[in-house]
DNA sequence: CACCATGTTCCTTG
DNA sequence: CCAAGGAACATGGT
């Protein structure tokens, strides 16, 4: 699932399927994702919980209840790690195999599953507030990125992967804003010129949004396990050619360019792939 | 068997 | 403090 805008779509979904239920019995089956909260606190502060709100910051989800005991309402964190999903489903029928935790509601469960377990389900918000600005929303501005970008030599990908910089752009989604901005990955942050900044902010908020609508459209099927890869690699709805398919240079090595038919191009940078065009992507 | 995978965090070395 | 590289976490797909 995991950039921000899988994330923002999830949260959409869940949205109104989770208001006003009331956490009857919680249950654990991988402690490792309650990290570093103690599984009886856990247990302790949200059985009984209802769900009265949702938001997104970056990648991570903030589930907002009010416990039945204390004055405070509680914030659950949530953050899918590489293969997380989450639903609402029947409490009728079985659990997938890597379930991680379970809330029953009435006669409905709510499923965090994750197969890598490298996501997290916890009580401490420590996280969250290392993040950089929200890139869709106003104070993600020219101005703070390039003073931000000014402060590194690290080549520009990277920093785009790095969340208190800007939260929610991933290893796709990084490729992806790059290529529409025509900047190399492999540029060092602090030498991009002040248009090559505009350009890359703007594209960064236009792949993310893009990718919002585009998948808003496509019917969620979660806890059926199969349809989460149209995200990244299905193609628009309607499409007439592989201009209008969603994803531009990821997983692309050695395909055509769109702009200028050459190779794309497929090297590591921190341990990652990275896809861009050598020819339209100036170094 | 090999290598790859949407993420984050920790560790070491310089 | 920072940068860079590597490994770890854990499982599955090709």
């Amino acid at each position: 699932m995991p950039e921000l805008p899988e994330v923002e779509i999830l949260a959409r979904h869940l949205r109104p399927l989770l208001r006003g239920q009331t956490i009857r019995r919680v249950l654990v089956r991988r402690e490792k994702v309650l990290r570093p909260t103690p599984l009886r606190r856990f247990q302790k502060t949200l059985t009984g919980a209802t769900f009265t709100g949702l938001t997104r910051r970056g990648k991570y989800l903030l589930f907002k209840l009010k416990t039945r005991t204390a004055a405070q309402p509680v914030t659950l964190l949530g953050h899918l790690g590489m293969t997380g999903r989450m639903f609402v489903a029947p409490r009728t029928g079985s659990l997938p195999k890597h379930a991680a935790v379970v809330f029953e509601l009435g006669r409905k469960r709510f499923v965090y599953e994750d197969t890598r377990y490298f996501g997290r389900l916890t009580l401490d918000l420590t996280a969250s507030g290392k993040l950089g600005p929200e890139p869709l929303a106003a104070d993600f501005t020219t101005e703070s990125f390039a003073r931000e970008l000014k402060r590194s030599r690290q080549a520009v990908k990277i920093k785009l992967l790095d969340q208190t910089l800007v939260a929610g752009v991933g290893n796709i989604y990084a490729s992806e804003a790059l290529f529409r901005a025509r900047v190399s990955p492999r540029l060092a942050a602090n030498r991009l010129k002040l248009d090559q900044v505009k350009r890359l902010r703007r594209a960064v908020r236009e792949v993310l949004a893009g990718a919002i609508a585009g998948g808003s459209t496509i019917p969620l099927n979660f806890g059926a396990g199969k349809t989460d890869g149209l995200f990244y690699f299905g193609s628009v709805a309607g499409a007439t050619d592989y201009y209008e398919e969603r994803l531009r240079v990821y997983d692309r090595a050695g395909q055509a360019c769109v702009r200028c038919r050459g190779p794309i191009k497929r090297i590591v940078q921190a341990a990652r792939s990275t896809f861009y065009c050598p020819q339209c992507q100036i170094f």
